[in-house]
RNA sequence: GCUUCCGUAGCGCAGUCGGUAGCGCAACUGAUUCGUAAUCAGUAGGUCGAGGGUUCAAGUCCCUUCGGGAGCUCCA
């Protein structure tokens, strides 16, 4: 047979080689290196025997499918030094991750003491460099082995193997085996670098109402240079986590006696969103939408009509109790049906539409206790929020510009690069959380997944995702932490306009449904500002600066002057201080890099008499003296353009 | 909602075996009037998240509750 590997060249044998002895033959050194191999795209286990012509990689840890290997067998690791600390420990499952690995355990928590005696064994264990072996078992047999170990979840997961699966185990020396499909390193000796991370509860396969097992988080690395950074990095990324770094720059609050996930915004804050806002809505009007402002709660008939009652009701806010109220109220968990009464407030023609309404619209969800979170998973937040009420032959083109406004949105905060975009599905599975027949959902759906096509936009199709109304497109971003949330999203809704009995009349004279979108340009803003504090650690574009500009007198000879100055930027619109205190002026710039303020404005006796200043920016460090006027129409245009200038300059600030 | 960790001055932290609370920065006052990453001196600030219990005595031990973190589950 022919085996073709990765830099092109051929290789012959004779007979059929599994794919290590390949990799020796090619080098001792790689076959050290291997973790795991592709046989013509796909990726395999080190001890897969090749017997006809293929092409063949053989992948490493700098490899991404041979790194997960690494991982994974790191993970069998732990769960042989679990078994050997604590005997009792019953054996869930244990996958990679992209940062890492994780097992599951039914036991009692585990501490981070705990976690150190983990972390010791496997590193005894990894030492003993026993070898890895597979071999599979009938169905019968695997279980009876899982049986007599003890591991009903092993035997559980073994049940609901399809029936054609091959049931794979892999043993390490004589104390461990474990159920697993692979691929696996060829021996623990392998594992250079790893470490515990952490430990928490997780449900037995992601089922809330089945057992709580505890999972370890760890992760491993072909070099310990590479884990030391990756430790590294986890520390850094705290520094622009918006839930710390948004308290640190007074952008928000919160307050015990307020309530869980009902943030305070703060000055800064506010001056953030007000710019966010005023801008957007100003983007919207000039792309055609009206404005609506409609009620933050209605009766829960209105929420009768909508679905939502039925749907979400636990989601809600509710005023008043159903059983003794005469009439029951409920806050808003969004605008669509107040939006719709305002369509239906007067008759419409085809030549009406599209009606395209937008709204900065305030809701309230009512999430569990342990969702919320700073400023991303909150109760009370508000949306860009938009519904456009349009007929079917309008649909494409409507969908495609809100599409194009919210990449416009990205683009211009600098955020088109950090998301995913995603086409979220129904579930047919489960078709009581949807309305409506499986041939409008299959056909909105495919309409949606055109139209991306067409604009040439990756995207992942997401099952159980959408709307109970209707599929969408989502565009996500992830924190710093990894972890994704909804940005923007739009929904394709052939649906509710029949349960709000909504309609136009056509050139015949006749009545027809329109179709609805519903949308957001830039999403909601408290999460929209959660991602501008962690994409820019807090540097923000200067146009979004609380503070934008900052004048430093060196002395307080000099305040008058700087306050002068001061008058003009004001004049000009721009968000300054002066800083007199009686401090010295390298004191008081440092102040101002740690308050993140983009601009310092030195002002002393030179500046006074040639009426000038010293500009120091964060973007390109001393930028020398200027002429005032000169400054302030830079500054303007920067902030009029929205421009996002790079950062030249990393100096130190802590 | 579930598992777990945490809550001491504005922020970051220390507080031993239970004996009545401290440090740094910030703040304030005074001096200094300064040229590019910390001028000097002084002052003030806490019923230790809240409530209850054990004890002669609780920041420390126990219970409840509120809030925060991590993860799971959920997320119109």
């Amino acid at each position: 047979m022919k085996v073709t590997l990765k830099d092109g060249s051929v290789k012959e044998y004779a007979s059929a080689m599994s794919v290590i002895d390949i990799a020796a033959d090619i080098s001792e050194g790689l076959a050290r290196m291997a973790c795991a191999g592709e046989v013509n795209g796909e990726v395999v286990d080190l001890r897969t025997v090749v017997d006809t012509d293929c092409t063949l990689s053989i992948l490493t840890a700098n490899d991404k499918a041979g790194l997960s290997t690494l991982r994974h067998t790191t993970s069998h690791v732990l769960a042989e030094a679990v078994k050997r600390v604590f005997p009792d420990a019953k054996l869930a499952i244990g996958p990679s991750i992209d940062t890492g690995f994780y097992y599951d355990f039914e036991h009692a928590p585990f501490s981070r003491e705990d976690l150190d005696k983990l972390e010791a064994e496997m590193k005894k264990i990894i030492k003993e460099g026993n070898k890895l072996d597979r071999f599979t078992l009938s169905r019968e047999d695997a279980i009876k082995f899982m049986e007599e170990k003890g591991e009903p979840y092993k035997v559980e997961l073994i049940q609901d193997l399809p029936a054609d699966a091959e049931i794979s185990f892999y043993s390490q020396g004589d104390g461990f085996t474990d159920l697993c499909a692979g691929p696996h390193l060829m021996s623990t000796k392998n594992i250079k670098a790893f470490k515990l991370i952490s430990s928490s509860g997780a449900y037995w396969r992601g089922d809330s109402n089945r057992p709580m097992l505890q999972r370890i988080y760890g992760t491993a690395f072909n070099k310990k240079e590479e884990l030391e950074e990756y430790l590294k990095y986890l520390e850094t990324i705290k520094e622009r986590d918006h839930n710390k770094l948004g308290r640190e720059m007074e952008i928000f609050t919160t307050v015990d006696v307020i309530g869980q996930g009902l943030p305070l915004l703060m000055p800064n804050g506010v001056k953030m969103i007000q710019r966010l806002q005023r801008w957007i809505e100003d983007e919207e009007t000039s792309r055609g939408y009206m404005r609506t402002k409609t009620p933050l709660m209605a009766k829960s008939d209105l929420y009768k009509i909508s679905g939502h009652w039925d749907h979400y009701k636990d989601g809600m806010f509710v005023l008043g109790d159903e059983e003794k109220d005469k009439e029951v109220f409920a806050l808003r968990p969004m605008t669509c049906p107040f939006q719709y009464y305002v369509y239906k407030a007067s008759q419409k023609s085809y030549r009406d539409l599209p009606c395209r309404y937008g709204e900065t619209s305030t809701l309230f969800r009512n999430e569990d206790s342990g969702e919320m979170h700073g400023l991303t998973r909150v109760r009370q937040f508000t949306i860009s929020e938009g519904h456009l009420i349009v007929r079917p032959d309008q649909m494409v083109k409507e969908f495609k510009d809100c599409i194009a406004l919210a990449q416009y949105c990205l683009q211009t905060l600098g955020l088109e690069e950090d998301v995913t975009y995603h086409l979220s599905k129904w579930d047919p599975e489960n078709k009581t959380k949807y309305i409506g027949t499986p041939e409008v959902w299959e056909e909105t759906e495919q309409h949606i997944r055109d139209m991306l096509n067409e604009l040439n936009i990756p995207f992942t199709e997401d099952v159980g995702e959408a709307a109970f109304y209707g599929p969408k497109v989502d565009i996500n971003a992830k924190n710093v932490y990894g972890k994704e949330d909804t940005m923007i999203t739009i929904q394709w809704d052939a649906l509710l306009a029949e349960q709000f009995d909504m309609y136009y009349i056509d050139e015949n004279g006749e009545k027809k449904r329109p179709y609805i979108i519903h949308r957001t340009s830039m999403g909601c803003y408290e999460r929209t500002l959660a991602w501008l504090i962690e994409k820019y650690a807090g540097l923000f574009p200067t146009w979004l600066c609380p503070e934008q500009v900052r004048v430093l007198p060196i002395s307080d000879k000099y305040i008058d002057y700087a306050n002068s100055v001061l008058a003009e930027l004001k004049k000009n619109g721009i968000d300054a201080t002066v800083d007199e205190r009686s401090e010295k002026i390298g004191y008081k710039i440092r102040e101002a890099r740690l308050d993140r303020i983009p601009y310092m404005l030195v002002v002393g006796e030179k500046e006074q008499e040639a009426g000038v200043v010293s500009v120091r920016s964060r973007y390109a460090g001393d930028e020398g003296q200027k002429p005032l006027d000169t400054f302030v129409n830079d500054i303007c245009k920067e902030i009029r353009t929205k421009e996002i200038r790079k950062i030249e300059v990393t100096e130190e600030s802590k």
